[in-house]
DNA sequence: CCTGTCACG
DNA sequence: GACGTACGTGACAGGG
């Protein structure tokens, strides 16, 4: 149904149904689980209430609930103290937001956000359409800056009073029509928004002025005609800042938006959808109420004692690879995206060419709205493998165009009312970038997964559907084959394709079922919503972005290297008396331990001679064969995993390096980084680090590099209570001679290198989960002698052994450890007996050190883009405690004053440390100065 | 494919 | 009483 005449359009402003829900309840939380609720109860109670009274003649024919854009919005680019003053949501807020969308769509309204605009400006632009289509329109909030919309046919409706604003209510309240409206606000200012004014003017002034003069303009040209003095100097003086608040006040009424007012037709809800929501939420008595209307019976809310347990797979249509189907014309495609507007979320998974999703190249699509039923849209397979002589670039018969397909699907997968589903969303986020499309927003199941069982288990899609669905998916190798004869997914039959691609949505979707009920009774939402959710994309960005690496510094120094290793070689042999495979750690301890016949060697497990280089360390002082291997293996690592391996990663078209990060990496939190890794690049010693001279920035850009120092010591400090080191670190105090002073007695000032080395040693050993042996080994010292300096450690930091003791208790009961922010990392083995024990033991300790670190940047990164926006920086690498940026020459130090804020205050207002947090800044045309 | 080695925080 | 141990990663080469 078109919109037009006789039309009735109702927006809901949803933030302002959050915040009052929120503060009109008390800090409600779920019976089964203690996940905050209340904002959510609150809201679905006005909402059901809003339904409920849609009787009548006057009901909506369309209707909308309209959210703000979590970030800034355009109007921080005009002034970049809009809305400054606002304090950040509460915590206990913060996880309840997504779940208001969830809300709103389980109530089958239609659920509107747009990035960069705030909830008014999409009002704005609708009730603009609605009025311009001959309709109405009704605004359902009491916000006084959507009051210019009114008239028209444009009304405002307060809910609280259940008050009609109209054209009269308007003029009331600001004492100027509508129309006028933006004028008085611009000279009134809003302390709410920090939108500045006219010092001195308020409302009534205002009005009185504008009534007057006529309109703002003709006030501000005219302005030395007003008889008071100090009001005429305000008005003049303050001429550029009136007229920014003017700008600041203006709603867009011209949005360009993905959707249009026939999208919002009312719909009944769906009695499945609604009840399954509302009993997650546990909400028993709105549970009963909407049941008992539909007239059909409430499910049971389960008991919190039977939260546990394998899983919903209740009435799941089993999974049946037959029946899937395989899409090949508009008209079927869009079949399926409608069924994805209707549900309100979806299952995605691409197929490709490549596991690079830099050139990566779409094979087909796949989506899947409801378990057991998915469609595979194939897009880009190609003859060839079986028929290979002509048949290279020959696409196969009866595939959508590739372009086609993508502008049927871009709506959908940018539509902020539609939840796309992965498993691994940055893989496919990052491919349909490349396409021009900008997916969101998502869940990922492999997220899902790794906040809730972190350290249990890996968290594949193969080993998820094993473990959750009992269900072992078509393995990849059947349809690809492996080694050098296997193809490309492109090169698959396309009846083949269909059965394991959209095997796979289906099994995401059925995984995320499963999954996100289980999220709220293992208490990890506010992870997945605050630490690894919104990462995604920050993470896709940065990969995309990737860093410049010169081939030519890389190559030459490959060349010296491969000179150095020449020479090496030969004296190796001389050494040796005969040719041997120096890169063989068998036949090097085999001349040492048998024809050199020296002390010290270990075999490993399967008999071999062992090598690590700390025995050889011990040797190559009086044993020239051994310095000499370790020269060798250095500089083999230095040319084979960096100098030549880097440049085979350098991008053809973008002459950079784009690394991929892996979220769920460690369990501890940290990420990995593969392809190439950029999180070991040599540092410690000179020829290593001369590999960072290659990694650069752009002409006219330096890069940056900040670090936060002692990171791990000072979260120590905080979770462990050790009062001297607290202070220490608020003092800024070199925080290992700190130590080597109160644990060996020395005065500060008679303090030398190697007492100090020695009590740095310590304090990374408590860190790990100290023992005498491993200190010993580390420090080369006797182990008795190691294990004195812990036990002085202990008795002068004794708040140190009981962290350690009741981490330890805490893993034992529970299986699990926690960081600061709520992160759990499992410890399955911790109460095994043996050695496996006490790794599992150390693990405990150091997890939640680590992993409150990890926590902590990962918060930096997710505001990052935000505090940075509109300065020309990208950021570009992350090294566990460090960040490295590429700035423009001429914004250096605004760059590093914006990062250098989030980072330092990435953990609050969450949690509020008893140390500072200290980060280093450095600067550089490449990486090595910049470090 | 597994193991040993070594690069980073 | 002996044993084996610092925490977290990824890449490469050798060898079966």
């Amino acid at each position: 149904m078109s919109f037009g005449k006789g039309c009735h359009l109702h927006l809901i402003d949803g933030s302002a149904f959050i915040f009052r829900a929120y503060h009109a309840l008390p800090p409600l939380t779920r019976k089964s689980d203690g996940l905050p609720i209340g904002a959510v109860a609150g809201f679905c109670n006005m909402l059901h209430r809003y339904v409920e009274g849609n009787t009548g003649p006057d009901a909506p024919t369309h209707v909308a609930v309209i959210f703000d854009y979590s970030g800034k919005s355009f109007r921080n680019e005009m002034y970049d103290l809009y809305k400054a003053n606002r304090p950040p949501a509460p915590e206990d807020l913060v996880p309840q937001f997504p779940l208001t969308r969830d809300a709103t769509r389980a109530f089958n309204i239609a659920c509107k956000e747009v990035e960069g605009f705030e909830a008014d400006d999409i009002i704005a632009t609708l009730a603009h359409q609605a009025r311009d289509a001959g309709g109405r329109c009704t605004i359902i909030s009491s916000d006084k800056d959507l009051m210019q919309l009114v008239g028209g046919g444009v009304e405002m409706l307060d809910a609280m009073k259940n008050k009609r604003i109209d054209v009269d209510g308007v003029r009331e309240k600001f004492g100027v029509g509508p129309e006028r409206v933006v004028d008085v606000q611009a000279l009134a200012g809003d302390s709410v928004d920090n939108v500045p004014g006219a010092p001195g003017i308020g409302i009534k002034t205002a009005a009185l002025l504008i009534n007057e003069f006529g309109d703002l303009e003709s006030l501000l040209d005219r302005a030395e005609e007003i008889k008071q003095p100090k009001r005429r100097q305000t008005l003049i003086e303050k001429r550029d800042q009136i007229e920014l608040s003017k700008r600041l006040a203006q709603l867009d009424c011209e949005m360009e938006l993905d959707f249009s007012l026939e999208d919002l037709e009312v719909q009944e809800p769906e009695a499945d959808t609604l009840l399954g929501f509302l009993g997650e939420m546990e909400f028993r008595t709105l549970l009963k109420r909407v049941a008992d209307q539909l007239g059909v019976e409430a499910p049971a809310i389960a008991e919190p004692s039977a939260a546990e347990g394998a899983g919903s797979s209740e009435e799941l249509a089993p999974i049946d690879p037959d029946a899937y189907e395989c899409v090949r014309d508009a008209s079927a495609l869009e079949s399926w995206i409608a069924q994805s507007y209707a549900r309100g979320y979806v299952a995605v998974d691409t197929e490709t060419n490549s596991l690079n999703e830099m050139v990566a190249e779409l094979a087909g699509i796949c989506l899947s709205v409801e378990t057991g039923s998915a469609c595979y849209v194939p897009v880009g397979h190609k003859k060839g493998a079986n028929d290979d002589l002509f048949g290279g670039e020959e696409l196969q018969p009866g595939q959508m165009g590739l372009n086609d397909a993508l502008a049927l699907l871009k709506p959908m997968l940018e539509d902020p009312s539609v939840l796309k589903i992965f498993q691994n969303a940055k893989y496919d986020c990052k491919i349909f970038k490349r396409y021009g499309i900008d997916v969101a927003p998502i869940d990922d199941t492999m997220l899902l997964s790794y906040a809730m069982h972190a350290g249990e288990h890996n968290h594949g899609m193969d080993a998820l559907s094993e473990r959750y669905l009992e269900h072992t998916p078509i393995p990849i190798k059947t349809l690809l084959g492996t080694g050098k004869s296997a193809i490309t997914f492109d090169k698959v039959p396309i009846e083949d394709a269909v059965k394991y691609a959209a095997e796979d949505a289906d099994v995401t979707l059925r995984l995320w079922k499963i999954f996100k009920q289980r999220l709220h009774s293992k208490k990890v939402t506010t992870v997945y919503e605050t630490l690894e959710r919104p990462l995604v994309p920050v993470l896709a960005e940065m990969e995309m972005h990737g860093i410049k690496v010169d081939r030519d510094t890389l190559s030459r120094m490959s060349n010296a290297f491969a000179q150095k290793m020449a020479g090496l070689e030969a004296e190796l042999y001389e050494l040796a008396g005969h040719e041997f495979n120096v890169q063989s750690p068998a036949q090097v301890g085999a001349i040492l331990f048998e024809e050199m016949a020296l002390e010290g060697g270990k075999k490993t497990k399967t008999g071999q001679w062992s090598t690590p280089a700390d025995v050889l360390e011990d040797l190559a002082a009086t044993h020239d064969f051994a310095a000499r291997v370790l020269d060798y293996r250095q500089l083999q690592k230095l040319k084979s995993t960096y100098t030549d391996a880097l440049q085979e990663h350098i991008n053809k078209d973008t002459g950079r390096v784009h690394t991929s990060y892996v979220q769920t990496g460690a369990n501890t939190g940290r990420m990995a980084s593969s392809d190439p890794n950029l999180q070991n690049i040599p540092v410690r010693t000179e020829e290593g680090r001369r590999i960072r001279e290659a990694f650069v920035s752009e002409q006219g850009k330096t890069l940056i590099s900040l670090d936060y120092s002692q990171i791990e010591l000072r979260i120590l400090a905080h979770i462990a209570e050790i009062d001297a080191l607290k202070e220490a670190f608020r003092d800024g105090q070199d925080i290992h001679a700190m130590t080597a002073s109160e644990v060996f007695g020395v005065p500060m000032d008679e303090m030398t290198g190697e007492i100090r080395r020695r009590a740095k040693a310590i304090n990374f050993g408590v860190i790990y989960g100290i023992s005498g042996f491993g200190l010993a080994r580390n420090l080369r010292i006797p182990r008795g002698e190691a294990q004195d300096f812990i036990n002085r450690y202990f008795e002068r930091f004794p708040g140190i052994r009981t962290y350690m003791d009741s981490t330890k208790e805490f893993a034992k009961e529970h299986g699990y450890v926690q960081t600061l922010f709520g992160r759990k990392i499992h410890t399955p083995e911790i109460n095994a007996k043996g050695p496996r024990a006490s790794f599992a033991y150390r693990a405990a300790i150091n997890a939640p050190i680590q992993g409150t670190a990890a926590d902590i940047i990962r918060r930096a990164m997710i505001r990052m883009p935000a505090a940075i926006k509109g300065l020309p920086m990208k950021m570009l690498l992350q090294v566990h405690d460090e960040l490295i940026f590429e700035v423009e020459d001429d914004a250096i130090e605004d760059a590093i004053g914006a990062a250098r804020d989030v980072m330092q205050g990435a953990a609050e207002p969450a949690v509020k440390l008893d140390v500072p947090l200290i980060v280093d800044a450095g600067r550089g045309q490449n990486w090595a100065e910049a470090h």
